[in-house]
DNA sequence: CCAAATACTGACATTGTTGTCAATATAATT
DNA sequence: AATTATATTGACAACAATGTCAGTATTTGG
């Protein structure tokens, strides 16, 4: 035994006072500290320790409630997702009988960029967690269908022949693809360019315009 | 002097054989290294011991050229940057008189897609290393003027009025978004929906007709 | 009021990763 | 051939991050 003192394990700290959660109000507490992380400062942003300091826990609390990091990383994906799948579904609804692009667009492009979802999928994908969830599966699956559908409603309408079917997909793809790509880079690349907060707007409405027309050019 | 025998520090040793490469090449090797893990395993598999593994070297002899891993990641983001540049440039400027704009999109597209380059800058992008190398705004500034230079000499030609300056920035913002898009989710997506090889080939010749008679409708 | 359940904590163990250093091998130069 | 320069390496140091554990505090239910 050549070192001496070597437990020090000090048995006071009497302390008191101890914030103590539900388990769901715990869970959505970390998950939203571990979102914030994870938009301001990318994938290497998501310690353990950091995210319990963000909101005042001691980090084997996380582990307690997520098994493990990759605990947390499965349940941030999965809410993540299906918050997504929420926002675009309910936007493609919205728009109820007035057939304009633009409304769904904007809400398309706002649900990816506005909080760090877009972010947070793309690092997925980047880390190659994707197949585990099979997450843009359902939720584009269910999306091209709704989309298709109201083309058809729409096309009836007007008396004209039924919508290609692959047009459809190939017009969610492009929406589905530049939002993703503008949740990304849209900041640098408006930076890049001169565009203001305004300029982005109107960008926005310049594709949906692009994909109306195309809509109703293509039908 | 509790522990005795502490530095076993073995002097023996003699061994051979070292392979020893110019200092250009041994950054060539590593940064194709890196490249390839980052692009396989995201950004998480950035790590100089599987790098110098993968190369057959020593994780210090990367240090000694890089300095640091930081080091390494920068220089690894350069070299993307001029790599994307270069071909895009080339790209636009390969279709000569003809002005067909799905050539140019395949390119884009190729480009982004085909090593990890996007992978790499989105990347980049999400770790916030962005502002330090100024990366998309040189690259999408020459563009945009090789763009909008491009389309002018082409109303010019057919006696149309000259192009809106905006109209052309947005249809390079648009491209540049998707392409992104596409290179991060596009297998996923493509995936999700059933679409082969073949169908993303079609996807992206729709895309580029779409800006064609964007192209040629607008002026 | 007592007991069981459990959210939570501090200290520690473990592991993995970057970075340092002295030593060694190899190429270039004189 | 000897010297210089430097690419390369093994061993170690330092540190950071996850994970474990025994114990503590707080709520809930009897």
């Amino acid at each position: 035994m050549p070192s001496a003192a070597k437990t020090a394990v000090n048995p006071a700290k009497p302390a008191g006072k101890r914030i103590r959660r539900t388990a769901e109000e715990a869970r959505r507490l970390i998950l939203d500290a571990a979102e914030k992380r994870l938009a301001q400062q990318g994938p290497e942003g998501l310690r353990l320790q950091d995210i319990a300091r963000d909101i005042g826990i001691s980090h084997p609390a996380i582990l307690h409630h997520f098994e493990s990091r990759e605990g947390l990383v499965r349940a941030l994906i999965a809410r993540a997702n299906t918050q997504l799948r929420d926002t675009m579904l309910t936007a493609l609804a919205g728009g109820h009988t007035n057939s304009d692009a633009s409304d769904h667009i904007g809400h398309v492009f706002e649900a990816l960029s506005d909080r760090g979802t877009a972010r947070l999928l793309s690092w997925l994908l980047l880390t190659g967690r994707a197949s585990e969830n099979s997450p843009t599966h359902n939720i584009m699956g269910e999306i091209v269908e709704a989309l298709q559908a109201r083309r058809a409603e729409y096309a009836a309408e007007k008396g004209l022949p039924a919508p290609d079917k692959e047009d459809t997909l190939f017009m969610a793809m492009l929406t589905a693809n530049a939002a993703f790509g503008e949740a990304i880079i849209g900041r640098q690349l408006a930076e890049a360019v001169g565009l203001d907060a305004d300029g982005i707007k109107r960008f926005r409405n310049w594709f949906a315009k692009l994909l109306n027309e195309h809509w109703d050019g293509r039908n």
